[in-house]
RNA sequence: GGACGCUUAGCUCAGUUGGUUAGAGCACCUCGUUUACACCGAGGGGGUCGUGGGUUCGAAUCCCCCAGCGUCUACCA
C-alpha cells in the first residue's frame, strides 16, 4: 500500500483516535458488549491536585493503569477506570494565597473568610479541566461520566456522614495537640510546610532551684514555667532512685510560679546528651507531649499565640515577649547562681516555609481519629471483610493490620506489607482538623451562649446546624476544615454511590377496615383508627427499628397510617410528617365496599395498569405519585435513614423504585411488616458500590502508602465493613538520568507535554512502562523515549510490509481464528504460529502478575527478531503468505494494544475494522489457549537460524564481499531438515548450499551444534585467509568447558544428589560438546 | 537514630521457587541502498554478578559481616 506513509506520524492520528474513542462510549462499562456478563473489574485514579498540570509522574499512573485497564477490557472484563480530581486542601491554600499577596499584596485576613474560599474555588474551577485534557493526551481510557473531586457535593456528604458516624462511635475526639505555630502568618503548620535553619543557640545548664536534685540542660528556659515533669533513660543508674517522685519546686523567683515535677523514665531520653536528663515541656515541644501522653502528666501552656507570656508563666513574666522573659529568668538564675554552664550548640531550628519566621509549638483544640478505640465493627451486606466477626470489638489498627495480615489486601511488591505494617504499629491518633479555610469543614456546631448545661457538647451533624437544639440560641460552626486525605480516603467508596439512603418501609397497623374487609382509603375516620392490635403492633415495630438511627418519619395522612406513624414517633423520639403522595390507592365509587369487590373491579395489571372502571386508581397514577415522592425524599434523606409509613399497595409499587424489576403490585408484608431498601446517591439500588467495590487493584506511586493508601484501608473497613481494593500495586518514581528526582527548580525533568508530540504517545508509554520493576525507581532520558519512538516506527512498517502482501481475491483482511487450521502451512509457519502462541501466553500471565516491564520485552523480543528479522525476511522467499502474515499482525495489535493503543487502533483501523464501531479497544484478546504448538517446527527453524547466522559471521569474518554468492558445503546430521529450509538458508546467507559427507580441504570452516560448514578461500587472498586460529581458540574454550562438566558428572555426590533430570541434563551437554570438540579437531588435523 | 531497599557489561536494567558457557536495550567497533523500515539490516567486542565469610554436590540467586548509595521516618533537650 502505497498511501501508507513511510514513518509513522503520531501527531497525525492520536488526537482524533481519542476522540472516537470517547464518541464510542466505550470507556463506560455499562456499554460494553454483553456487560451483564461481564465480570467487574475496576481501579480508581488515584486523584491529582485539581490544579496540576500532567508530569512525569501522572504519565506512569496512566500509563501502567491504562495498560491494566485496556487488557482487562479485551479480556471480556467489565472495565471501569475512575477519573477525580483531588481539592488539596493545604498545597492549593498555599498557591492561591501566594499568588494573591504577590499581585495584590493581601493576606487572607485582609480577604476574611469567605472571600478568600471563593477565590481559591474559582482558581481551581479554572484550572480543573487542564489535568483532563492532559489525560486525555496519554491515551487514558477512563469513565468521565463518573468523574469525580474530592470536594463536590456527593464527596461532601460522603465525609460528614462518616464523620458523624466516628463521632457517634468515639471514634473521633477532640482534644489538645502541640502543633506548629507561625506567630507571623497567625496559623498552624502541617510539617511539610516547615524548613529547617541551621544557627547557634547557648545550651543553659542549671537546676530548676537549690533543693532540685536533677541538672538540666535547655536553649529556651523561658519555656521552663511549662515543665510538668523531668525525664531519664530507663538504665540510667544515676538517677534511677528518683524515678516516679514528684519534687514542688518555685522558679523564676519573685512573681514566678511553682512547678510540680515528676522524674519519669522514657527510653527517648538519650543518657550521654546534656546532663542526661531532660526538662519536659509538654505544651511547647512536640516529643516532650509525646511523653507527657505515655506517661500522663499535665500540660501547662505558657506561651500565648502572640509569643508573648501567659498568665501560667507567673505575675512577673506574664505579658513579656518569649525572648525578654528568656533574659529575665537566665537573669535570676545567674544571680541565684542556679546555672552550672552555658556553651553554644548548633541547631536546626524549625521556620515557616512560606516568611521564614521561627515557629513556636503550641497546644491546641484539634479533631483526631482514635486509632486505639475499641468500636463495633459493622459487616457490609455486599463483601465484608473476612474474619472478623459482625459487631465485635476491634480498634482500627486491629482492623488495618488484619486485612493486609491475612492476605485480604496484597502488596506488589511484597515488600511494602513489611513498610505497611511498620506504619501501623507506629501510628498515633491520626489529627484530622486543620486551621485553614478552604476543604470540607468540620461538621460540628457549638453552642454561643451555652445556657444549659447540656449546651456544652458539641453538636455534630450531617445536615447544617442553625440553632442550639437546646436553648435555641446561636450557633458557631468549628472554624478549621479535615485533612484533604480524610476525605481522599473514601475515594473508593464514595465515588461509588455511598453514602446509600435507607428506606424502611412500614405498613401500617391493624385498622377496624382490615377487619371488617372494607374499603376505606380517603382519610380521618375515627371509625377506621387503629385497633388495639395494631397499636400493640406499632410499639413492637418501633422497637424493632430503635437501633436503626432514622433521620425522620414520613407517613400516608389516612388516619391509620398517620397514627401508626405518630405512636412510632413518639417512641422512636424522632419527628414525623405526612406526605399526600403515599396516601391509600384510591377506589372510586367502591370506597366502603368490600375489598373482594374492588378486586374484581380492578382486574388485572393490564386492565388497571392506565384507565380502569369505577373510578378506580390506575397502577400507573400510584406508581408516578410514588415514584415523584420517592425523588424528593432520596434527595432530600440522601446518606440517611428515612422510616415511610403507608399502605400496602403503595409499598408494593413503591418499594421497586430504582431496579428495573417489573410492574405489577408485588406481595406486601401484614400490618406493621417491614421492607427496608437502599438508594446509591443516583437512586437506584442496584448501583455501583454492588457492582464495583472492593476496586481490583489500587495503584500508585510508594510514597504515599502511609498518607492515602493506609487511610483508604482505615476508612473503608471502618466505614463499609469491606476492604477498599484487592491488590495495591505500587510503581516506582521516575527520576532523571542520575537518579535525581525530578523537579522544576532543577530543570532536569522531563515534561511528557514536551515529548508526547516529539515522539508520541505510544513511545512515552513504552519508555515507561519497559525497563521499570514494581516499586523500584525508573531512570527516564530522552534518548529512551526516543528508543522507543524507533520501535513504534517498526511495527508500522511491519504492518505496512504485512498490508502491501497482494491479497489473493480476499475481499478483507481478516483473518478468523479458525480459517488457519484450514492453511497449508509450512515449517516456518508452524514455527511462526507456535512461537506467538508461546509469547501471547506469556505476555498474558505476565500482565496478570503485573510484570509490565518482563511482558513487554518480550512482546519486543518477538516482534522485532522472530517476526520482523526473520520470519518477514523468509516470507520473502516462500511467498503467498498474506493470510498467516495478517492472521499474525492483527493479533499482534491486539497484544501491543495496552502499551501503544494508538498506532495499534490505527493501524486496526485502516486495515481490519468491519465498520465504523469496530475498535481494537474493545477486541477480543487472542486465544493463545486454542492455538497449536509445534515444538517440532521451532526446533527446525532454530537449526536454520543457527547455520545461516554461522555463514553470516564466517563471511563477516573472512571478509567476503556481501554481494558475492558463496558456495557453501555443510556436514550435518541434520540434512533432512536444514533440506527443506535450503531456499531460504541460500537467500538469506546469500550462498549456494552442497550436502556433503565430509568438508572439503583447503577451505575456511565454523563448527556449530549443527556440524562444519565450509566455505572455499577467496581466491585472491588466499594465503592470508586462516581459520586455524580462531578454531583452536575456539578448542581451547570447548575443551575447559568439557573438564568442567567432566568433573562434575565424575563427583559422586553430585550424582548422588543433584535430581535426574539436571544429570541428565548435563550429560547431553558433555555429549554435544563432545562432538563439537571431535569435529573441531578434524579441521585442525 | 530507626525502618525498608539497592550494588550484575561504558550507561539503564532483566535474571521467577539455588541447576545457563550470566541476558536485553542503549552506546561502541566492522560491514552494508537486497520487493516494509537508516526511526534500518548483518556481524562483533565487552561482566572473576560491591568486599569478605558461610550453607550446599552446586550460589548472581539462601544466611552473616563490612563498604558504598538511595528512600521514608524521627531528630536532639
Amino acid at each position: 500500500m502505497s498511501e501508507i506513509p513511510k514513518a509513522y506520524d503520531p501527531t497525525q492520528h492520536e488526537d482524533s483516535v481519542y476522540a472516537r474513542w470517547e464518541e464510542s462510549g466505550m470507556f463506560i462499562p455499562e456499554n460494553l458488549p454483553d456487560f451483564q456478563n461481564r465480570e467487574p473489574y475496576t481501579i480508581i485514579v488515584p486523584p491529582p491536585n485539581a490544579t496540576a498540570t500532567l508530569h512525569i509522574g501522572h504519565s506512569v499512573m496512566l500509563a501502567i493503569e491504562d495498560a491494566l485497564i485496556r487488557y482487562k477490557r479485551m479480556n471480556g472484563k467489565r472495565a471501569l477506570w475512575i477519573p477525580g480530581t483531588d481539592h488539596a486542601a493545604i498545597a492549593t491554600t498555599n498557591v492561591v494565597e501566594k499568588m494573591i499577596l504577590k499581585e495584590e499584596g493581601k493576606t487572607r485576613h485582609d480577604l476574611g473568610r469567605a472571600e478568600l474560599v471563593r477565590r481559591i474555588e474559582d482558581f481551581v474551577e479554572s484550572k480543573r479541566d487542564r489535568i483532563k485534557l492532559q489525560f486525555r493526551k496519554m491515551g487514558a481510557s477512563l469513565d468521565w461520566s463518573r468523574e469525580a473531586f474530592t470536594l463536590d457535593a456527593p464527596r461532601s456528604l460522603a465525609v460528614r456522614v462518616m464523620f458523624k458516624k466516628m463521632f457517634d462511635d468515639r471514634v473521633i475526639y477532640r482534644g489538645d495537640r502541640v502543633i506548629n505555630w507561625c506567630p507571623r502568618c497567625a496559623s498552624t503548620l502541617s510539617d511539610d510546610e516547615l524548613e529547617t535553619k541551621a544557627r547557634v543557640a547557648k545550651l543553659y545548664y542549671f537546676k530548676y532551684s537549690h533543693d532540685f536534685p536533677i541538672t538540666i540542660a535547655t536553649t529556651q528556659p523561658e519555656t521552663k514555667f511549662g515543665d510538668t515533669a523531668v525525664a531519664v533513660h530507663p538504665s540510667d543508674e544515676r538517677y534511677a532512685a528518683l524515678v516516679g517522685k514528684t519534687f514542688q519546686v518555685s522558679f523564676g523567683g519573685e512573681g514566678g510560679v511553682v512547678l510540680n515535677i515528676r522524674v519519669i523514665a522514657d527510653h527517648t531520653v538519650e543518657k550521654d546528651f546534656g546532663t542526661g536528663a531532660l526538662g519536659v515541656t509538654p505544651a511547647h515541644s512536640m516529643i516532650d507531649y509525646m511523653m507527657a501522653l505515655q506517661n500522663n502528666v499535665p500540660l501547662v501552656q505558657v506561651i500565648g499565640e502572640d509569643t508573648h507570656m501567659l498568665a501560667a508563666a507567673g505575675t512577673a513574666y506574664v505579658g513579656l515577649s518569649y525572648l525578654k522573659a528568656r533574659e529575665k529568668v537566665v537573669a535570676w538564675l545567674r544571680a541565684e547562681g542556679l546555672i552550672e554552664k552555658e556553651e553554644d550548640t548548633e541547631q536546626n531550628a524549625p521556620v515557616c516555609s512560606r516568611c521564614g519566621t521561627e515557629i513556636i509549638p503550641l497546644p491546641k483544640l484539634q479533631w483526631f481519629v482514635d486509632v486505639n478505640k475499641k468500636f463495633s465493627f459493622k459487616h457490609s451486606p455486599r463483601r465484608p471483610v473476612v474474619g472478623i466477626a459482625a459487631g465485635s470489638a476491634v480498634s482500627l489498627k486491629e482492623v488495618m493490620r488484619y486485612v493486609v495480615e491475612t492476605e485480604q489486601i496484597k502488596m506488589i511488591p511484597e515488600r511494602f506489607e513489611k513498610t505497611y505494617m511498620h506504619w501501623v504499629d507506629n501510628l498515633l491518633d491520626w489529627c484530622i482538623s486543620r486551621h485553614i479555610w478552604y476543604g470540607h469543614r468540620i461538621p460540628v456546631w457549638y453552642c454561643v451562649d451555652k445556657k444549659m448545661t447540656e449546651c456544652a457538647a458539641p453538636i455534630c451533624s450531617v445536615d447544617d446546624v442553625e440553632f442550639c437544639p437546646h436553648c435555641s440560641g446561636a450557633v458557631e460552626q468549628d472554624p478549621d476544615v479535615l485533612d484533604t486525605w480524610f476525605s481522599s480516603g473514601t475515594w473508593t467508596f464514595s465515588t461509588l454511590g455511598w453514602p446509600y439512603t435507607r428506606v424502611i418501609f412500614v405498613r401500617h397497623g391493624e385498622a377496624s377496615s382490615n377487619v371488617t374487609g372494607m374499603m376505606e382509603t380517603k382519610n380521618i375516620d375515627a371509625k377506621n383508627s387503629l385497633t388495639d392490635v395494631g397499636k400493640i403492633q406499632a410499639e413492637k415495630c418501633a422497637s424493632l427499628l430503635a437501633a436503626e438511627d432514622a433521620a425522620i418519619i414520613i407517613a400516608s395522612p389516612v388516619e391509620r397510617a398517620k397514627e401508626t406513624a405518630e405512636i412510632l414517633a413518639k417512641k422512636l423520639g424522632i419527628d414525623v410528617r405526612f406526605d399526600d403522595r403515599i396516601r391509600e390507592v384510591g377506589a372510586g365509587t367502591l370506597e366502603g365496599k368490600s375489598i373482594t369487590k374492588f378486586i374484581a373491579a380492578r382486574g388485572d395489571l393490564s386492565n388497571w395498569f392506565n384507565t380502569t372502571t369505577d373510578g378506580i386508581e390506575p397502577y400507573m397514577s400510584i406508581k408516578e405519585r410514588s415514584n415523584e415522592f420517592m425523588a424528593d425524599i432520596l434527595k432530600e434523606y440522601q446518606g440517611r435513614t428515612v422510616i415511610v409509613v403507608t399502605h400496602g399497595g403503595v409499598m408494593g409499587i413503591a418499594h421497586k423504585y430504582g431496579t428495573d424489576q417489573p410492574d405489577g403490585e408485588d406481595d406486601y408484608p401484614g400490618n406493621c411488616g417491614t421492607m427496608v431498601r437502599e438508594f446509591d446517591a443516583s437512586g437506584s439500588q442496584s448501583g455501583d458500590l454492588n457492582v464495583y467495590h472492593p476496586m481490583d487493584v489500587l495503584e500508585t506511586g510508594y510514597d504515599i502508602l502511609p498518607n492515602w493508601v493506609s487511610r483508604m484501608i482505615l476508612l473503608t473497613t471502618y466505614t463499609l465493613g469491606e476492604i477498599p481494593f484487592k491488590t495495591v500495586y505500587l510503581h516506582g518514581l521516575v527520576r532523571d538520568e542520575q537518579g535525581r528526582k525530578m523537579s522544576k527548580s532543577l530543570g532536569n525533568g522531563i515534561d511528557p507535554l514536551d515529548v508526547i508530540p516529539k515522539y508520541g504517545t505510544d513511545a512515552v508509554r513504552l519508555a515507561l512502562l519497559l525497563g521499570q520493576a514494581p516499586g523500584n525507581d525508573l531512570k527516564m532520558s530522552e534518548e529512551k523515549i526516543g528508543g522507543f519512538r524507533n520501535f513504534t516506527n517498526k511495527l508500522w512498517n511491519i504492518s505496512r510490509f504485512i498490508l502491501s502482501q497482494e491479497d489473493a481475491g480476499t475481499e478483507s483482511k481478516y483473518v478468523a481464528h479458525e480459517s488457519i487450521d484450514e492453511q497449508p502451512l509450512t515449517v516456518l509457519d508452524k514455527w511462526i504460529l507456535s512461537r506467538f502462541a508461546t509469547i501471547a501466553e506469556e505476555f498474558s500471565t505476565a500482565l496478570e502478575a503485573f510484570e509490565f516491564s518482563r511482558a513487554g520485552e518480550l512482546l519486543r523480543d518477538f516482534t522485532w527478531n522472530d517476526l520482523a528479522d526473520w520470519y518477514l525476511e523468509c516470507a520473502k522467499v516462500e511467498g503467498g503468505k498474506h493470510v498467516v502474515l495478517n492472521y499474525l499482525l492483527q493479533n499482534l495489535l491486539k497484544l501491543w494494544h495496552p502499551y501503544m493503543p494508538f498506532v495499534t487502533e490505527t493501524i486496526w483501523q485502516s486495515a481490519y475494522a468491519k465498520d465504523t464501531t469496530d475498535f481494537l479497544m474493545i477486541a477480543p484478546w487472542p486465544e493463545y489457549g486454542t492455538m497449536a504448538r509445534y515444538p517440532e517446527a521451532e526446533m527446525h527453524i532454530a537449526r536454520m537460524q543457527r547455520v545461516v547466522t554461522a555463514i553470516r559471521a564466517l563471511r563477516a569474518d573472512f571478509k567476503i564481499e556481501p554481494k558475492e554468492i558463496v558456495a557453501v558445503t555443510i556436514v550435518s546430521k541434520f540434512v533432512e531438515v536444514l533440506a527443506i529450509e535450503q531456499p531460504i538458508i541460500e537467500k538469506l546467507a546469500r550462498c549456494t548450499i552442497l550436502f556433503a559427507n565430509s568438508a572439503p580441504d583447503g577451505q575456511l570452516a565454523t563448527v556449530i551444534e549443527e556440524g562444519t560448514i565450509t566455505i572455499p578461500k577467496p581466491e585472491a587472498r588466499a594465503d592470508s585467509m586462516d581459520d586455524r586460529g580462531k578454531l583452536e581458540g575456539e578448542r581451547e574454550q570447548i575443551g575447559i568447558y568439557i573438564e568442567a562438566l567432566r568433573a562434575k558428572l565424575s563427583n559422586e555426590e553430585f550424582l548422588g544428589r543433584a535430581p535426574a533430570a539436571v544429570v541428565e541434563k548435563e550429560q547431553d551437554k558433555l555429549r554435544e560438546a563432545e562432538e563439537k570438540l571431535t569435529a573441531i579437531e578434524l579441521r585442525l588435523k
